[in-house]
DNA sequence: ATAATCACG
DNA sequence: ACGTACGTGATTATT
C-alpha cells in the first residue's frame, strides 16, 4: 500500500491576525529598513516552519477570506459587524504575506463571497479519506466542526506556536460533543466576534448543558414544550428564529464552488531564491543566515554550478597574475592567535587552493604577496595582513576590501560572515561558515578536504565578483574617497598598531590583585555582618532581596526583572544604611579586579608580555572604532582607584616613554563648524573655555570671573546634551533637576545659539527626507525609524540624526590624523610608534629623545588633519606609564 | 542567550 | 501623555 497523503490547510486570514498579536509589544521591535512593520510576517513564518516540519505534508494550501462581503451577508447583513477596524500596521503586512508563501512554495487561494473556512471545509470534506489525512490550522474554534476520522483541526491557543489538536475524540472528551454539535453550540451561544447573535443569555456553559440533553438546536426546539417554565425557556422561544439563523451562519459551507482541486496543492518545496529576497526585504537577518542553502540544495538535488579550482602542490609562475583575489581562512575570530587553515587566490583566470604550511613557505608566493604593484582584492584586509605576517609573509598592494566596503555602504551591515555579506549584495553562491564548519565548541574543518576547498573557492570567486559591484556602489553613493583615502589606508595603520601591541607590567597587576583581594575580603565580611547573613553580593537579585526586603530600604527604581541596584539608586540610599557604602565600595573594586586586573592578565601574550587588541573597524553606527580582546578603550581613568590600572601599561623598551595627545572638545568644535553658529564659532576662535562661555550666555553673566562652579557644571551638562541630541528628560536626569527646569535651560540655550537650533531642525528634516544622515566625509547612517509613528522610536532616531554627524565627523577627523601620523613617523624616520586610539586621543611610545619632537609633531598633525571654521586643539602629555602621561 | 552593571569617549 | 540622554565591551548571574 502506498503511503497516505497529508493535506495541510491553513486559515491564512485568521492565523495572520493571531500572528500580529502573538508577541507582546512586538510592533515596535519588528520594523524593516523602509519602516514597514514585520511582526505578523515574522510570527506567521514561525508558524509555517513549525507546521511544515512537524506535519511534512504532501499537499498544502493557505486559504484567505475574500473581500468584505460573503454569501452569509445575503441572509444576515450584520454578519461580522462591530469589529474594530484592523490596524494599519497589520494591513500593510498582508501583501507581503503572499511573498512569504511564494518563498515557502505554498499555494494560496481565496474565493469571492466565501471565507477561508469554506474553502478549507470544502477541501477537507471532499478528499478521499482513504487517500488523505488532513490537518487544518486556524485561530478560529468554529473550524473544529470539520474534525473527522481523517481530519484534525489545530487551533492556536497562545500566540501561533502553541496549538490544541482537535480530533472527534478530543472534542468528545473536552465538551462531550461531536464535531457537528459545535455548530449547534454556536447557534445557541452565538459568537460575539463574528456578531452571531445566538440566544439571549445563553453562553457556552448553558449551550453545552442543552446539547447534552437534546443533541442539537432542532432537538432543543422539538422538546421545548416539555421544559418547565423559566426565563431561559422564554428566551429560547423568543429567539428561535435567531438560533436557527446563528446555526446557519456558523455552518461551514463544504460545497463551495472551488476552482482548485487537491491535485493543484502538491507541495513542491521552497523557492530559496524568493525566500532570500523576502528575508532581505524584511531584514530577517537571522533567517537569512540560518537558511542552509547547501543542505537544501542537496536535498532537492539542485546543483550550484561547481566552482573549478586547482589544488597547488607545486608553484608555477603562471599561477600569479597582476591582479587577483586573496583569501586566508581561519576558524576563530582572533587573528592574532588563530591558525590559518587554508589559502586561496586567483590570477584573473583560475582559482588556486593550497595548504597553508606548504604555500606560505614558497618564495614565489611570498614575492607575489609582497609586491606592492600587484593588485589584491580581499575580505577583511586587516585580518589578512596580520595573520600572514604571523606566518612570516608581508602583504602589500591590497586595493579593495569587500568587508570594509560593505560596512561603508551601510553601517548596518556589520556581519563578519562572508556569505552573509555576499547575500546582502545579491550574491548567493557562498555557503555560510556555520553550515560548513559547524558552530560553538564543535567548530571544525570538514573531514573531506574537497568540501573545504569548494567553500574557499566560492569565497575567492565572491571576492572577485563583489569587488567590482561594491566599487560601483561606492561611486554611486559618493563614498569612494571615504573608502579609498580613509578606511582602507587606515586598516593598514591599525594592523600595525595591533601587531605592535602594548607592553603590560604583569607584576604591577599581580601586586594590585593581591591588594584588591585583601580589601574585597574585608568589605565582604562587613557586608555580611551588616546584612546578618552571607549572600552573593554580585547578584543584583540577591542583593535586592537583602536591601529592599530584609532591610526594608525604599526601592527607587525597578528593572524588568526586579529591583534596580544600580549606582544612582544606591547613592540615594547612602545615608540610610552603612551597608550601602560598603556595597558601592565592593562593586567598584570587584569591577577593577575582575575586568581589568584579572581580565588583562588573561590576555597578555606569554612570549612578549604584551596585549594585542583588535580594533573592529566595521561595527559602530557612527564610524568610531571599537576595541576587543582586550578592550583598551575603556581602561579606568575617572576614579583614582581604577586609574592606577594605567600604571601597568608601559613602554616596550628601556628608556622609552608613553606619550598621549588628545583633542580638546572636538565634538563641540565640529558642531560649531557644521552648525555655522556665530557664537559657538566665536567662543572657539577666541580660545574661550567653552563651558564657561556657555554658562555666561545661558545665565546672562557679563564677566567670566562671575561664573560660579555650579553654573559651569550645569552648562557643561547642557553642552553634552546638545551633542547627544538633547531631551529635557535626559538633561533633568543628569543634573537632578525637574524636566521643566531642564526644558528652560534648553530653550535658553537655543535662544542664545540660534545657529545650533537651526542645525538641529535642519538635520532632522534632512534625515526624514533622505532616510539617512552624513558626516563631513560622507559616512552614512540610515535611520529606519525616523518617520516611525511610534514616539519613542522616532524620538530616538531624531536624537541619533543630531548626534551622528557630530560624533561621526569627529571619528573621521581622528582617522585622517592617524593615517597622516603614520606617514609622518615613517618620513621623519622616528622610532616612535603609535599604539592606541581612544576615540579622541592617540597614544604612542617613544625614546625619551624623541619626546620633544612628538610634542610638536603630534599636535601639528592632529590639529591640521582637517580644516574647520574653528581651530582644533590638542593637549599632550608623557610619562613612564600610561598613568603618568597625564 | 540575555539582563544588569559599570568601565571608557 | 508617551519616557530616554550618544557610542561602545567585559564580567557576572541567571535562564
Amino acid at each position: 500500500m502506498t503511503k497516505k497523503n497529508k493535506l495541510l490547510l491553513i486559515d491564512g486570514s485568521s492565523i495572520a491576525f493571531r500572528a500580529f498579536y502573538a508577541i507582546p509589544g512586538s510592533l515596535d521591535r519588528f520594523v524593516n529598513k523602509n519602516g514597514l512593520h514585520t511582526n505578523a510576517l515574522f510570527s506567521f513564518h514561525r508558524m509555517l516552519e513549525n507546521e511544515m516540519s512537524k506535519e511534512e505534508p504532501t499537499h498544502v494550501l493557505v486559504a484567505f477570506d475574500a473581500g468584505k462581503t460573503t454569501f452569509r451577508h445575503e441572509f444576515y447583513k450584520e454578519y461580522k459587524d462591530g469589529r474594530s477596524k484592523t490596524p494599519g500596521e497589520f494591513k500593510e503586512q498582508m501583501p507581503y504575506l503572499r511573498d512569504l508563501l511564494v518563498g515557502f512554495g505554498i499555494p494560496h487561494y481565496e474565493l469571492d463571497n466565501y471565507e477561508a473556512d469554506d474553502i478549507i471545509g470544502t477541501l477537507a470534506t471532499q478528499v478521499d479519506p482513504n487517500e488523505y489525512d488532513v490537518v487544518v490550522v486556524s485561530g478560529d474554534r468554529d473550524l473544529t466542526q470539520l474534525a473527522k476520522e481523517n481530519v484534525r483541526v489545530d487551533i492556536t491557543i497562545k500566540g501561533v506556536s502553541e496549538i490544541e489538536e482537535n480530533t472527534p475524540a478530543y472534542l468528545m472528551e473536552k465538551y462531550g460533543l461531536t464535531p457537528n454539535q459545535i455548530i449547534d453550540m454556536k447557534g445557541l451561544a452565538g459568537d460575539s466576534s463574528d456578531n452571531i447573535p445566538g440566544v439571549t443569555n445563553i453562553g457556552e456553559k448553558t449551550a453545552l448543558k442543552l446539547l447534552h440533553e437534546f443533541g442539537s438546536v432542532e432537538g432543543v426546539y422539538e422538546n421545548i414544550e416539555d421544559m418547565k417554565k423559566s426565563k431561559r425557556k422564554e428566551n429560547l422561544i423568543n429567539d428561535k428564529e435567531q438560533a436557527f439563523l446563528s446555526k446557519r451562519l456558523a455552518t461551514i459551507d463544504v460545497e463551495a464552488p472551488l476552482e482548485v482541486t487537491v491535485d493543484d496543492l502538491v507541495y513542491k518545496g521552497k523557492d530559496v531564491g524568493k525566500l532570500i529576497e523576502f528575508y532581505k526585504e524584511m531584514d530577517f537577518k537571522s533567517f537569512l543566515s540560518k537558511l542552509d542553502t547547501k543542505a537544501y540544495d542537496e536535498e532537492n538535488q539542485i546543483e550550484k554550478a561547481e566552482i573549478l579550482f586547482e589544488v597547488v602542490t607545486e608553484v608555477k609562475p603562471e599561477m600569479f597574475g597582476k591582479e587577483g583575489a586573496l583569501y586566508v581562512e581561519m576558524l576563530s575570530d582572533n587573528y592574532h592567535t588563530a591558525d590559518i587553515v587554508g589559502v586561496t587566490w586567483t590570477n584573473g583566470e583560475k582559482i588556486y587552493m593550497a595548504e597553508p604550511d606548504f604555500i606560505l613557505a614558497e618564495p614565489l608566493f611570498a614575492e607575489w604577496l609582497k609586491d606592492e604593484s600587484i593588485v589584491k582584492h580581499v575580505f577583511d584586509a586587516k585580518r589578512t595582513v596580520v595573520a600572514m605576517k604571523r606566518y612570516g609573509n608581508e602583504v602589500n598592494g591590497i586595493q579593495f576590501d569587500v568587508l570594509l566596503a560593505s560596512y561603508i555602504l551601510n553601517t548596518n551591515d556589520n556581519s563578519k560572515d562572508l556569505s552573509e555579506v555576499a547575500m546582502e549584495h545579491d550574491y548567493y553562491e557562498v555557503d555560510s561558515d556555520e553550515s560548513v564548519y559547524g558552530k560553538g565548541a564543535k567548530i571544525a574543518i570538514p573531514e573531506d578536504p574537497a568540501v573545504l576547498y569548494q567553500h574557499l573557492a566560492r569565497k575567492a570567486k565572491a571576492i572577485e565578483v563583489l569587488s567590482k559591484h561594491l566599487k560601483t556602489d561606492l561611486e554611486k553613493s559618493e563614498q569612494s574617497d571615504l573608502f579609498f583615502s580613509m578606511e582602507l589606508p587606515l586598516s593598514m595603520v591599525l594592523a600595525k598598531m595591533e601587531m605592535t601591541g602594548v607592553k603590560v607590567n604583569a607584576n604591577r597587576l599581580l601586586e594590585m590583585k593581591s591588594e584588591f583581594a585583601t580589601r574585597l575580603t574585608e568589605i565582604e565580611a562587613r557586608i555580611y555582618e551588616e546584612a546578618g547573613e552571607t549572600f552573593n553580593i554580585n547578584s543584583p537579585k540577591q542583593l535586592g532581596v537583602i536591601l529592599f526586603e530584609k532591610m526594608g530600604l525604599p526601592a527607587i527604581k525597578k528593572t524588568k526583572t526586579g529591583y534596580s541596584t544600580a549606582v544612582d539608586v544606591l547613592e540615594q540610599l547612602r545615608e540610610q544604611a552603612p551597608i550601602v557604602d560598603d556595597i558601592l565600595q565592593y562593586r567598584q573594586i570587584a569591577k577593577i579586579q575582575s575586568t581589568y586586573v584579572e581580565g588583562l592578565l588573561k590576555v597578555v601574550h606569554n612570549a612578549t608580555g604584551k596585549v594585542h587588541t583588535r580594533y573592529v573597524q566595521t561595527l559602530t553606527q557612527t564610524g568610531r572604532l571599537s576595541s576587543v580582546d582586550p578592550n583598551l578603550q575603556n581602561i579606568p581613568i575617572r576614579l583614582e582607584e581604577g586609574r592606577k590600572i594605567r600604571q601597568a601599561f608601559v613602554p616596550s623598551h628601556e628608556g622609552w616613554k608613553m606619550f598621549a595627545s588628545d583633542y580638546s572638545q572636538i565634538e563641540l568644535r565640529v558642531l560649531a563648524d557644521i552648525s555655522n553658529d556665530t557664537h559657538l564659532k566665536e567662543a572657539f576662535l577666541e580660545g574661550q573655555d567653552i563651558h564657561s562661555s556657555t554658562a555666561m550666555r545661558v545665565f546672562g553673566i557679563e564677566k567670566a570671573e562671575d561664573v560660579t562652579g555650579n553654573m559651569r557644571r550645569q552648562a557643561k551638562a547642557v553642552n553634552f546634551g546638545i551633542v547627544y541630541g538633547i531631551s529635557d528628560y535626559g538633561l533633568s536626569q543628569n543634573l537632578g533637576i525637574t524636566r521643566k527646569e531642564a526644558q528652560q535651560f534648553i530653550d535658553t540655550y537655543f535662544d542664545k545659539y540660534p545657529g545650533v537650533k537651526q542645525y538641529m531642525e535642519d538635520i532632522v528634516r534632512e534625515a526624514k527626507d533622505k532616510g539617512y544622515v552624513e558626516t563631513l566625509f560622507h559616512r552614512r547612517r540610515y535611520l529606519k525609524d525616523i518617520n516611525s509613528r511610534n514616539f519613542n522610536l522616532r524620538s530616538f532616531a531624531e536624537r541619533t540624526a543630531m548626534n551622528t554627524p557630530i560624533q561621526g565627523s569627529a571619528a573621521d577627523i581622528i582617522k585622517v590624523a592617524m593615517i597622516e601620523m603614520d606617514k609622518r613617523l615613517k618620513a621623519e624616520n622616528l622610532k616612535a610608534t603609535m599604539l592606541l586610539q581612544v576615540h579622541d586621543e592617540l597614544i604612542f611610545e617613544a625614546p625619551m629623545e624623541e619626546i620633544p619632537i612628538l610634542e610638536k609633531l603630534v599636535p601639528e598633525v592632529m590639529e591640521h588633519a582637517v580644516k574647520l571654521q574653528v581651530p582644533l586643539k590638542v593637549d599632550s602629555n608623557y610619562g613612564d606609564s600610561w598613568y603618568d602621561a597625564k
